[in-house]
DNA sequence: AATGAATGAGTTTTCATTCAT
DNA sequence: CATGAATGAAAACTCATTCAT
């Protein structure tokens, strides 16, 4: 399993690397193969068409992040709230964390057309706005946010922060006194709709430092059965 | 030139069309031509090559938005700003409205690969952040807005609609207890952002109701400069 | 019309010309593109699949054949069945002549699978059958055919003719007591079928000089509306 | 040997299903291992190439029609005449028949354009022909037939029933006067054709109910070495 | 200004064949 | 014997662009 798994591995990442480098509109097969080092007809081979392949890559991509998402369940609420804007704008490990969200932007722009694709998006902003739910919920629970509206506020939330790092990426550079625009909208949205939720006496931990969700090169297995479909029995 | 002007007007309109029923990654020149009831070569008259025609038709987008923008300039700051936040998520005619935010996501995705696609990008943030920078600085000086960090504001404001309208777009029809993305996400921003930014005892209009930024179908002429003069530094 | 007809007519002629150099199996577009000296690209312009182009060859096949066929109707009807079989198997200019059956032949293999295929070979049959039928019919009024079963003797005829044919051609020079396999068939079905339907005193013209059909190559216009249709409006 | 022959069987009966599921054209390895439930690897472990396994098929098919045409021989002449033309259009197992001669049919389109396969179709003419001429001869000597050429009478047989046959198949369903193309052919060459050839007294059994040559599914061992000489001259 | 015809470069996909196991 | 993985060569088809008119 470990030498298949590496193989639909090797592909998952050169897809990775494909679509930031390309863009999903200029992305061939071709760069693909090129960025894996494996030949095109091998990935006809795995996976039937294109569509076919960059929808098990979304897939694959969101199952990552929420495998992520979980891993950190066990920590307190502000110190996760605080783990899930930094890792929007606030990686250390910035080139990593930038091409996660490009390839889902890149992906984004098919949602509109092509129904696979948006069925996917749609469960990527399910994981999204249910993780940040998830844990208001508990800080509520906790007794470390005062009792909001959790959906509309992991909504807004979600929104800010996807928006931010979208223009980010978009816009490449384009700063704010000196300040990614990221990381300036996450201040402000801190100190405007975060801080004034937390109860009296509670800190959201810094989200320069705090620890952002998984270790980030955590092999995540790709299990054969949803994405590998050969035709050959 | 009213003719020419009308010729380039069709062609705009036609992109504008395509865009939003192709998507970016999958626009021909066919697609347009069709869409305009022209002939591809037409538009390699006016535009020397594809790429052209599509920084042309940005250009023309972003120069549209600004001249509405402006014509309101002489209304009360609660006003313009509810009539800028109606634009992105509250305007009766909602087809309308959606096909700039579909182009401009289209567009957009193109964005960290095509310099003079991302140049008009960048202007086109300079101008959504300006204007609602504008905005908070009128209010400030009427005295119905708190003074606050105007920068700063206006970066979230603007990343938070248009991460809300973004998501919604991408995901069609994704709705927060029974209201849209947008509208679920626009009020909360109003109840947590802007209204503790206001003056005791001002209130903003209603986002329903207020009016939307100009008429709608004011022709915008396109100077021929902006799209005769092939490549461009 | 002369210059469009042209190309129609060129692009026909190259589909011809590859179908018997290759075979319908080993047939690529390529293939008739280099027959006619045409760009690949062109091909699809003006058909918009390799099936089109197929099955608006079959159209002119069998449409150039009516028109030759129906060219020779004013003749007595022992001279036209002459003529008939003639076409089968002793025209002078033999490779001209062979190479509508392997044409016909390659694409017959594709009857079973393909429909548009097979439709077009139902309309040849009946054109055969019914050419053969008419002959007969003309020759019994005439006084010069005893009565027979017109129907039942065109089906026997054309079997006879074109599976004689048919096997000559993929078994390339099988002879008979050194005489082709069409003409020695040809001969043999005179002898024992034809000869006996002819009234008292009546003979068959010579095979070998009667006159075969319309000259071979009067132009046939191809109607652009027909097989024609590039997607340009 | 068994063991070996079974499989080498079932690659054959895989073939003989791809074929006429796909026909010659649209016929890949990966059909006929479906079709045989095999990988396509095996195909190539017993040929290396796919023209090698189509000419072991094509002399497999003809060797199984010699065994079956052999099996009767010590009928009377009448009797085995009337079988042959039965098997051409009367089989009450018309399924299986119809499968053998589309097989015929497919693999006769390469007849043009490929050495290996045309020698066998040229075998498989001989042996067909051989047969009828065989007969002829039987009856003549018997004196059950009048003395004609038994050459020149084996090849208008064939030519007819073969060419009934192909356009039945090509045709699917083309009916003359609510018989099938082969059943109205075959009636009419028995009148005009046989019946006269027949001694006085003499009738030829009903093609309807004859015994077809032998029993269907008796198994023809292949030889090895037929198979598994790669190339040959 | 406008178009239809034409093309070259490239795209996805297919397929016979090979190879390691 | 038998298979799954892998590949190179070629297939149909696309598309931005050019050209003659």
């Amino acid at each position: 399993m470990s030498d298949d798994a590496s193989t639909a591995e090797e592909i998952m990442a050169g897809v990775y690397r494909a679509l930031r480098e390309h863009g999903y509109a200029d992305l061939t097969m071709q760069d693909i193969a090129d960025a894996c080092s494996k030949s095109k007809s091998l990935l006809h081979y795995h996976y039937d068409t294109k569509e076919d392949l960059l929808v098990a890559f979304l897939d694959h991509l969101i199952t990552t992040f929420e495998r992520r998402a979980a891993a950190g369940a066990d920590r307190p609420a502000t110190e996760r709230l605080a783990a899930f804007i930094a890792w929007f704008g606030f990686d250390p490990d910035e080139t990593d964390r930038e091409h996660f969200h490009i390839a889902l932007l890149e992906l984004r722009s098919q949602g509109p057309f092509n129904d696979r694709i948006r069925s996917r998006l749609q469960r990527s902003d399910r994981v999204f706005r249910g993780t940040v739910a998830e844990i208001l919920e508990q800080g509520i629970e906790e007794g470390t946010f005062e009792p909001v509206d959790v959906q509309e506020t992991a909504a807004l939330l979600v929104a800010t922060l996807d928006g931010a790092r979208t223009r980010q990426i978009t816009l490449d550079e384009m700063d704010v006194d000196g300040d990614t625009y990221t990381r300036t909208v996450a201040r402000t949205v801190i100190d405007r709709v975060i801080d004034p939720m937390l109860a009296a006496g509670v800190e959201l931990p810094d989200v320069e430092t705090v620890e952002v969700l998984l270790p980030r090169d955590e092999p995540v297995s790709i299990a054969p059965a949803d994405r590998m479909d050969g035709r050959e029995a």
